[in-house]
DNA sequence: GCATGCTTGATGAGATAGGG
DNA sequence: CCCTATCTCATCAAGCATGC
């Protein structure tokens, strides 16, 4: 094992502080099975007693019973708290409980956490320097030199979160972050002889507002009068913007006074994305913020993609300057100067299995292995073009669906290459039927579909399979381009399934030669130059229309630790579920429609009995066919699991118990939540002896952090990519599986890169294949609706 | 066509302030 | 004193550039 550096350091003389605290009592009564609102109003009660104190309030169990506890020097009086249905009284008890570094166990860990994590947080944004974009995000109020000349500044900055490592020892973890700005303050751009023409295009854009030394994002609603003669209600007297800014500058008075113009133009804002009494303020003090489809942002974005020398150098140069001044109580905190550096273990590369009996082994070629871990990405691509596909049952009818505008020549071109590579990699697959439907330019994507929903209806050619080449929709705006793309998807799912391509994208690797044959015939062909981008564009292109067919490019040699992993993910309408039976020979999927999530529950939450039903059903059929007697049943969740998996997952163990096929004794289960983004922004680089002294992690690096939460690094080498990894964060929320042989299981499973088999792939089979088969159903809804309410404003004139 | 890393924007939910 | 608009906090999907 090398040594590899991480971005966190550590909190060094946690045995110095004093973390005594007092309880707050209450008794809110559980009502059974009403668990959802139990956790709300105890959240409710923690927020409130942290108000009332002015610290914080940290929620712990205690023989069966829960308390809250503040800090031991803060005082509140008793009170009720309202608590949908109920009025709890809450009071504070005398007794002072004491806790130093020894003493730390898991019933008080979070006592320790919430009470330090509050002082960070409150001293980082007390910190002039820098300002606070939320609750973890900072950026130097300098910005960063820039390379361009471009009219934004880079603000640079970091992410801050407080991790606790195996229950006992406390870290900083930070990263990096970046915030593009105008160079120039709005007056720049607009003042009152202008605003009348100009003032419009900035309406509704988000500036930085740089209020004294207080700086936050905000967003326009519209400009008032100058600056001196513009006045707003301020506590019940009036006063104009000037005198107020002015009033209020305290130590930035001179620097304000040097920006600050009695004519300078009033600006109206709001906090970004909410709707509330817009606040007044100078047009000098606001400077435009970007985002990242900003035109001017698109040359720039390159810069905060980082390898992890650069990024890892940064992060030490802000823990330096930021972190050794914060204090808890009257004593310094002494936050390491260095990173933690340790071993970091890593799972092997699996073997796969492909076709005509080949393996792909990577590693000494004593040892079996036919390649290098280094050629392993072009290797898995290659054995799969050389042997084809895994899966050889037969194919479902197959239609290629062009528009009537794309030659039929080229559609004829087309059509030969595309069935030729899918013969190559799917020897039973036969031919494509094409159908041509017409293209109406400027018309709704709702109607057009009908009317390509009635040729099919005529051609028998609404169960199956299609490639479906879109018409080109270059000189329309993308946004209804990707209408037309969702509303198709949408409107045949799921009895036709559809792999979209694009006739502009086909059209521009075919020119027309004259027939070698017969003359004055012309012919489509790739030109030689064009070759390598094609071959490389068919490649992909028939690869997914294989995964929509459900024909599964190539498995796992060995089977996983445990037998059966269920994903599962829901993008609006629909859920999506896959179950993954051994060695991955055998994966199944299936969409449910789930009704639209209302206002008063999270809009990814499932109910149990649905997932009850689906997994009861399927597993029956399955597992006698698949795997009898299964050793173990693992959901993965992409997102955050309510609980709903874990009840679910139960009644179907034991409803399965009864049938007979699975022994009670003997299985495992558990249920993990998987997230592609986590809120402790977790880095590990290796240590190597070359020039460059960090890179990315190996593929199937992991650390956990306790024992049941760890960051699986899917995506380092030898697959290439620029910038630092990032991990799944992947959380065993219930069950009695081993911890560790889930996550090899589940890096095996990222090793399944079905669609890009020599790219590296960080989300499990389980999981991509849901978004790959799911995803252009969500969004479909709402750009349908977009539409109709378009064309009902066109009928009005 | 695919993949990645990265930032912004949207969203939900609890809590609060202030007007009627 | 209740209701509603606003605010804060937290999380996740969308959308970008870029490379194969």
């Amino acid at each position: 094992m090398r040594n590899h550096t991480l971005n966190l350091f550590k909190v060094n003389n946690l045995s110095d502080l004093n973390f005594s605290y007092k309880l707050v009592e209450f008794n809110l009564p559980y009502l059974e099975g009403q668990e959802d609102r139990f956790n709300k109003q105890l959240q409710k009660i923690s927020q409130q007693v942290a108000l009332l104190s002015g610290g914080p309030a940290a929620l712990i169990k205690r023989e069966n019973r829960y308390w809250i506890a503040i800090p031991a020097d803060k005082i509140f009086e008793e009170t009720s708290i309202n608590v949908v249905p109920y009025n709890i009284r809450v009071s504070l008890l005398p007794d002072v409980y004491q806790v130093n570094a020894s003493s730390i166990d898991k019933n008080n860990v979070d006592v320790i956490y919430k009470f330090l994590d509050f002082e960070i947080r409150k001293q980082l944004s007390r910190n002039l320097r820098i300002w606070k974009l939320n609750s973890s995000q900072f950026f130097l109020k300098q910005p960063i030199v820039s390379r361009t000349d471009s009219i934004i500044d880079i603000y640079e900055g970091f992410s801050y979160k407080l991790v606790l490592l195996h229950g006992s020892t406390f870290y900083i973890c930070i990263d990096l972050s970046t915030k593009y700005v105008d160079r120039h303050v709005l007056s720049y751009y607009v003042n009152t002889g202008n605003v009348q023409t100009i003032g419009n295009s900035f309406k509704g854009k988000r500036f930085l507002y740089l209020n004294g030394d207080n700086w936050y994002a905000t967003e326009l609603e519209g400009f008032g009068e100058d600056i001196q003669s513009h006045e707003f209600n301020n506590n019940g007297d009036s006063i104009s913007v000037y005198n107020y800014i002015l009033n209020n500058a305290r130590t930035r008075k001179e620097d304000i006074k040097r920006v600050l113009k009695p004519s300078d133009l009033t600006i109206l804002y709001k906090y970004p994305g909410r709707t509330m009494e817009p606040h007044s303020g100078a047009c000098s003090l606001a400077k435009m913020l970007y985002s990242t489809q900003d035109k001017e942002v698109q040359s720039l974005h390159r810069y905060s993609i980082k390898d992890p020398n650069i990024r890892f150098e940064a992060i030490g140069k802000y823990i330096r300057e930021y972190f050794q001044n914060i204090r808890y109580g009257n004593i310094a905190l002494k936050i390491s100067l260095n990173p933690l550096v340790e071993k970091v273990p890593n799972f092997s590369m699996p073997e796969l299995k492909y076709n005509n009996d080949r393996t792909l082994k990577a590693g000494h070629y004593s040892n079996g292995a036919n390649t290098t871990l280094r050629e392993f990405a072009g290797e898995r691509k290659h054995l799969l073009i050389e042997n084809g596909v895994i899966n050889k049952s037969m194919f479902d009818e197959q239609f290629l669906i062009v528009p009537d505008s794309m030659d039929r020549k080229l559609v004829e071109a087309f059509k030969k290459n595309a069935e030729h590579q899918i013969k190559a990699l799917a020897p039973a697959f036969t031919s494509f039927t094409v159908i041509r439907y017409p293209v109406r330019a400027n018309q709704a994507a709702t109607f057009q579909i009908q009317e390509i929903e009635h040729i099919l209806r005529r051609q028998n050619a609404l169960n199956g399979f299609a490639l479906f080449v879109l018409p080109d929709m270059t000189s329309e705006s993308p946004r209804s381009a990707r209408s037309f793309h969702d509303c198709l998807k949408n409107q045949f799912y799921p009895d036709l399934k559809v792999q979209c391509a694009s006739a502009y994208k086909i059209n521009s690797f075919f020119r027309s030669f004259p027939n070698a044959e017969a003359q004055n015939m012309f012919e489509y062909r790739v030109p030689e130059d064009k070759k390598p981008k094609f071959k490389s564009y068919l490649t992909n292109l028939v690869l997914e229309h294989l995964i929509v067919n459900r024909k599964w490019p190539y498995a796992l040699s060995k089977n996983l630790h445990y037998d059966i992993y269920i994903g599962i993910d829901v993008h609006d309408r629909y859920a999506g579920f896959t179950f993954f039976f051994k060695n991955g020979e055998n994966i199944f999927f299936f969409p449910e429609q789930v009704p639209l999530k209302n206002r008063s529950q999270r809009s990814e939450k499932l109910k149990a009995n649905l997932l009850n039903k689906v997994i009861y059903e399927k597993l029956k059929m399955f597992i006698p066919k698949f795997c009898p007697t299964p050793n173990g049943i693992v959901i993965i969740r992409d997102g955050r699991s309510f609980g709903e998996e874990n009840k679910a997952l139960s009644s179907v163990i034991s409803s399965l118990a009864t049938d007979g096929l699975v022994d009670l004794s003997q299985i495992k289960y558990s249920v993990i939540d998987l997230h592609k983004q986590s809120a402790v922004p977790l880095r590990i680089a290796s240590h190597t002896n070359g020039f460059n002294k960090l890179e990315n992690p190996i593929a199937g690096a992991f650390k956990k952090i306790n024992e049941t939460e760890a960051f699986l690094y899917n995506t380092g080498f030898p697959f290439q990519i620029r910038g630092s990894a990032k991990p799944l964060h992947l959380t065993q929320i219930v069950g009695n599986t081993e911890f560790p042989k889930v996550i090899e299981d589940i890096f095996c499973q990222s090793i399944l890169a079905f669609s890009a088999p020599d790219r590296s792939n960080s989300l499990p089979i389980t999981i991509k294949l849901i978004d790959t088969l799911l995803e252009p159903l969500s969004g479909a809804i709402e750009g349908v609706e977009e539409e109709e309410e378009f064309e009902d404003s066109l009928g009005n004139y």
